[in-house]
RNA sequence: GGGCCGGUGGUCUAGCCCGGUUAUGACGUCGCCUUCACACGGCGAAGGUCUCGAGUUCGAAUCUCGACCGGCCCA
């Protein structure tokens, strides 16, 4: 026979090899979605990234991963409908904007500023792109049409379509309440927009006279709110302040008298045990202003002043009036005490601007009666992890006020209302037909009367926008066509998957299922895949301005993306936190170049005509059962989007078992140098080891797109791996011999052992060895793999035999070592 | 204050649900080996009181309770 040449000359699976992958993938159309081919259209609602400038190393994992369970999905047979998406609507482009620019949304025109973001927008959106496109994400189409973006006039029609569609059901109503008001961003935000953060605070001790009693001595941190002050609460259990329960004290300052009145929720143990309840210091205040039907005085304006309740503060900043009150309950003797203590400071999510409570009017979406339905559906729907579902649940559980939607930005989705001068009714347009984008602040009514008082002109268009996520959380609907195309949401709505992190689930999943229950009454998701965050080598989550966040497209060119991709399913189970630390993703690259060379050594060797499996050799059907072993247990878990133990399980499989085992034992065979074996035996090893080689590539395609396609272009199939179907499991592929594997491997070890011992080479031959009866089945290739020139089972007389133990084993094999070791 | 998750050799991780050999594998370290796929390799070695305490049990990394630590979320 000719020498064996591989197919696969490089002994190194280089990025660069990627990079050609990418330029072969764009001129195909293997994603495609085709509504149309009768296969089950299986959507996934793709978290579309907000562009906020290139992306970090956590979203390239993140994203990687939702790709692999598309790519499962599709291997599986399921017609995948995973669109591009990308989020561009939203404060963080507006402030952006205003700091690289040093301008002010206010000042600058309407028009001129949401150029300005668009622009900033688009220059984003090209690197968001190019990354994806590196990483081998297979969205359906990387064009525009079959993508989506949240400002796009199509996206913003639909989201306004839906608002007018749960306007007409009456889910929406206006009201002047106290909410979250961000000062940074110009707008009020939802609960679910507010975090908590940790910040040092002075506690001010002041006395609050009572007539006929010593005075009440009270702790706050908000002193620039005793104008506000609407009552004293004291614990009702008490016994210091038994005496002073429902008489009145005197606000100092401002010297108005409010009620002392008995509440459980005052913290005894906190400050005095003496609480100032004013509107607004917190929710808290906000409920007990409710409660106890208290009038408000707003103290504060939405421009971060006092409001002239203030009296002689009125005009000043919050913490100018802060700072000057203090002084002047010092010198009237009011102040007897301060220390510094640390208070959670509720603040916005974006701008990391501590929140007041200020009261504005507002649209507001019903949420506090779907909350029921909610529970059930998500007590219906799978979560993968099934832990995080608690995430949800907790969040259900405290829900007490309804959405405000309405935001005062300008980069955002117009809310569609135009009111009318006469009459002050406010009107949304008709729902009829294709839905309409409308700009109610440059544009006329699509209307010519008001409905109610039958005015004819003198409208007004609403100027506000709406809260982002009135628009993200509806990405799932617009994926499948939701409003523009009846028959793909007839076929693909109800089996949506939901892959997102779990920082957002009680915004973009929480508002999502809200939203699609609302407009259809349905539940939003087939299945949720929550993530956990990707975190520095010290467990902290990456953040630009922490700088601990590397730029990663530089570390995917230096590792390759399959690199990027498996570290991401081998570093984490499903649902925790992945740590990211390049040296550990340098090792794992490894893999790829170990296989990369099993796929080299094996195309070596003739891809014989299919051999049906009873045919094959007795080992080579225990190698296929072993195998197929593997594809049992793995397939499971992957159908419960978990890749962390399958990516384990097949390196695990392909490294230590079929390459260190599976090669070095039929490598003798496959090459037959000297005819030790029949035509058909050597063609068993060969049909043998490329059918091991397509399993492994297939099981890892999803995980590690390009070099499973290099092979299969390379080996197998031109048109790529990427149109085959993931490994099953096959019932007939069994083998008696897999109950022995075990100690084939130690026995192996043995050998390896005992030649290291006595300093043999592992090419060196020896004249006879013993092994255990139950590995006859082997004895042929074990002879060719240790170059054993006899092989005998059980246990010989003679006693120049060395006895061998074999690791983690019981078991001893006994080996004659060869002649010229005794000269 | 509450919830959720986690705590396994220097690092990461499997095992834990369903208690039972000498606790899995990888990275890193060290030693030997350039053997015709791979030195980004092969073969080995060292390295662990499975966070701590108590309980259940013949037997606990695994079950129960408590504590401590870390992370995230919420009040």
């Amino acid at each position: 026979m000719s020498k064996l040449e591989p197919k696969i000359k490089s002994k190194r699976w280089k990025p660069e090899a990627e990079a050609e992958l990418l330029e072969t993938w764009a001129n195909e159309d293997t994603y495609e979605f085709n509504m149309d081919s009768g296969k089950t259209i299986y959507t996934v609602d793709t978290p579309p990234p907000y562009l906020s400038g290139p992306m970090h190393v956590g979203q390239v994992i993140h994203y990687t991963q939702i790709d692999t369970i598309a790519r499962y999905r599709r291997m599986q047979g399921l017609e995948v409908n995973f669109p591009l998406g990308l989020d561009r609507n939203g404060l963080p482009v507006e402030v952006r904007v205003e700091k690289e620019l040093g301008i002010s949304m206010h000042e600058t025109p309407r028009k001129e500023f949401l150029r300005l973001c668009k622009e900033r927008l688009d220059e984003d959106e090209k690197i968001v792109l190019d990354g994806f496109k590196r990483l081998g994400i297979a969205f359906n189409t990387y064009e525009d049409e079959g993508s989506y973006r949240t400002d796009s006039p199509r996206y913003r029609a639909v989201t306004q379509s839906t608002f007018i569609d749960i306007w007409n059901k009456g889910l929406v109503y206006s009201d002047y309440r106290p909410n979250n008001w961000c000062y940074d961003c110009g707008t009020t935000i939802a609960d679910a927009e507010v975090e908590y953060a940790e910040r040092p605070a002075k506690l001010h001790y002041i006395y609050f006279n009572v007539e006929g009693l010593e005075p009440l001595e009270i702790a706050t941190t908000r002193p620039e709110l005793l104008c506000a002050c609407g009552a004293v609460f004291v614990h009702p259990k008490d016994e210091r302040y038994k005496s002073y329960q429902g008489k009145t004290a005197k606000v100092p300052l401002f010297g108005m008298e409010v009620p002392i009145i008995p509440s459980p929720t005052v913290q005894m143990e906190f400050g005095t045990g003496v609480m100032m309840v004013c509107s607004y210091g917190d929710q808290g205040d906000i409920i007990a202003f409710r409660d106890h039907a208290l009038t408000p005085i707003i103290a504060v304006s939405t421009d971060d002043t006092m409001t002239k309740a203030a009296g002689e503060y009125a005009g000043m900043k919050i913490t100018e009036a802060r700072k000057k009150i203090v002084t002047d309950l010092k010198e009237k003797k009011l102040l007897f005490k301060q220390e510094d203590s640390v208070q959670r400071v509720p603040q916005c999510w974006r701008s990391c601007t501590p929140i007041e409570f200020v009261a504005m009017d507002e649209y507001y979406v019903k949420q506090k009666d779907f909350i029921e339905q909610l529970h059930k559906i998500v007590a219906d729907t799978p979560f993968y992890p099934a832990f995080h579902r608690q995430i949800l649940i907790d969040w259900l559980n405290r829900v007490t006020m309804d959405w405000p939607v309405s935001r005062r930005r300008f980069y955002g989705t117009e809310i569609p209302i135009w009111y009318c001068n006469s009459c002050e009714e406010p009107v949304v347009p008709e729902l009829t037909g294709e839905p309409r984008y409308y700009q109610p602040w440059q544009e006329d009514p699509p209307f010519t009367k008001c409905p109610k008082c039958s005015a004819e002109k003198g409208f007004r268009g609403e100027d506000r926008t709406f809260d982002t996520w009135m628009d993200s959380s509806i990405s799932g609907m617009q994926a499948v066509g939701y409003m523009r195309n009846d028959k793909l949401f007839q076929n693909a709505f109800g089996n949506v998957m939901r892959p997102q992190a779990k920082d957002i689930v009680r915004t973009w999943l929480y508002y999502s299922l809200l939203r699609t229950l609302q407009l259809t009454g349905k539940p939003a998701f087939s299945e949720v895949w929550v993530s956990g965050h990707i975190v520095d080598d010290k467990g902290e989550k990456l953040s630009k301005s922490k700088g601990n966040s590397p730029p990663p497209m530089p570390i995917v060119e230096k590792h390759g993306a399959d690199a990027m991709r498996i570290y991401g399913a081998l570093e984490a189970g499903l649902g925790s936190d992945v740590r990211f630390a390049e040296d550990r993703l340098a090792g794992v690259s490894k893999f790829m170049t170990k296989l990369y060379n099993i796929a080299r050594f094996i195309s070596m060797f003739p891809i014989p005509e299919p051999i049906p499996f009873k045919k094959l050799t007795t080992v080579d059907q225990w190698i296929l059962a072993e195998t197929n072993s593997l594809v049992e247990r793995i397939v499971p878990e992957c159908d419960l989007l978990d890749f962390h133990k399958p990516a384990i399980e097949i390196r695990g499989f392909t490294w230590n078992f079929f390459a260190d085992h599976v090669l070095e034992m039929i490598k003798g065979r496959s090459f037959n140098t000297d005819d030790a074996f029949s035509k058909d035996e050597q063609k068993s090893a060969w049909f043998t080891l490329h059918e091991v080689l397509k399993i492994i590539s297939r099981a890892l395609a999803p995980i590690t797109p390009f070099i499973t396609d290099r092979i299969y272009r390379d080996l197998y199939d031109e048109k790529g791996i990427h149109h085959h179907s993931y490994p099953s499991f096959e019932k007939t592929w069994k083998s008696e011999l897999t109950g022995h594997t075990e100690l084939l491997m130690q026995t192996n070890s043995g050998f390896w052992k005992f030649k290291r011992e006595t300093g043999l080479s592992l090419r060196q031959g020896l004249p006879e060895a013993y092994i255990s009866e139950s590995l006859k089945p082997w004895a042929k290739d074990l002879q060719a793999m240790h170059g054993v020139e006899k092989i005998s089972f059980g246990k010989p007389m003679d006693d120049k035999f060395v006895e061998v133990t074999l690791p983690e084993s019981e078991e001893v094999i006994y080996v004659l070592p060869p002649e010229e070791e005794k000269e």
